[in-house]
RNA sequence: GGUGUCGUAGCUCAGGUGGUAGAGCAAUGGACUGAAAAUCCAUGUGUCGCCGGUUCAACUCCUGCCGACACCA
């Protein structure tokens, strides 16, 4: 048999961890995380890192590893991740077992990202505070010169991409459209995609479940330690931004925690919107 | 017991000189190429509390009843 990458994904709350953990001492791998949080050391409560013991039996790879005060992406852990798995091959290992929720990096390890370029922090901060001072009208002019293909086809009202799109093509001097290369990378590994679900009601119950077990645990001193931090991108992050507004008293603790509760089943019901269209996942229902 | 206000979508509430109703949130569906736990888009039929009356027509006006709240006893 030749060399395999098995991604075991989810929505939130599903039960990845255990479910992966097992998976990985079966095939005799590391767990090799997939999660835009949990990668993150500052935080570990309200991101439902795998516990000290669970890390314990077995070795994980991108779990706490970084910090919210410096700039990570899809991209990023693209490379970093597809260095590890070859040569964690080149090692001797056959099947690899990658676990995690964020489907967006699942994407650019299964299919790759085009090679764009980043527009650097200053100009993004203009780009984004024209974005919020001026609204996006502001901002079609500029994309549709430099760019009417994108233009034509990505969704005006969504801010951030045009933002996205419109700093590509200031860097480069080339439309943002140009870099798309349309095709998907080749990996010279097979990839599985074992997708775990759970009946709507069960995952949402768990949902809740969960978050009060992290205010059990201690989630408001968390936020509370992670306050110096909040203007990070990376604490863009449910859980921590609901708590941030409970201490500016735009809102009561319990309603915080029921808008936490909230985000979450909205952040599982995009999941699954994401993954549904995605026919090579292996579905399993568990009960 | 009396008086008053209210009773409209899962929730909070709008509305109409009488022509069977609409917002926010929730819920559901969707998008997604370096912020992705982010960001954005779409979808609103419900005995307008119940019974009767007036009317061509009542959720809207009127009688009564039930319920909630407030005040007075």
């Amino acid at each position: 048999m030749g060399r395999k990458l098995v991604i075991i994904l989810g929505p939130t709350a599903v039960g990845k961890t255990d479910y992966s953990i097992h998976a990985a001492l079966e095939a005799g791998s590391p767990v090799i995380s997939c999660d835009s949080r949990q990668i993150f050391k500052e935080m570990s409560i309200g991101t439902a890192v795998p516990s000290k013991a669970q890390l314990a039996s077995v070795r994980h790879y991108f779990i706490q590893t970084n910090s919210v005060t410096q700039l990570y992406s899809a991209g990023q852990y693209e490379t970093d991740a597809l260095s590890l798995i070859e040569s964690l091959f080149a090692h001797g290992h056959e099947t690899l077992v990658m676990t995690g929720g964020s489907c967006f990096y699942i994407d650019a390890i299964c299919n790759g990202l085009d090679d764009v370029p980043q527009g650097d922090s200053s100009l993004r901060a203009s780009l984004m505070a024209k974005l919020s001072s001026e609204g996006v009208e502001s901002l079609w002019p500029d994309l549709k010169r430099l760019d009417p293909e994108t233009f034509a086809s990505i969704e005006l009202s969504n801010g951030q991409r045009v933002v996205r799109a419109l700093e590509a093509c200031i860097v480069s001097g080339k439309p943002f459209s140009s870099f798309k290369k349309g095709r998907k990378a080749r990996r010279d590994f097979a990839i599985e995609k074992i997708g775990l679900t759970r009946p709507r009601e069960e995952l949402y119950s768990r949902i809740n479940k969960r978050v009060d077990i992290m205010m059990e645990e201690g989630l408001l001193e968390e936020a509370k330690s992670l306050l110096p931090y909040r203007e990070y991108t990376a604490m863009q992050t449910v859980g921590y931004r609901e708590l941030f507004s409970y201490f500016d008293g735009q809102c009561s603790l319990d309603e915080a925690v029921s808008l936490i509760k909230l985000n979450t089943r909205h952040y599982a019901k995009r999941q699954m919107t994401w993954w549904r269209r995605d026919p090579s996942i292996l579905w399993k229902t568990i009960l």
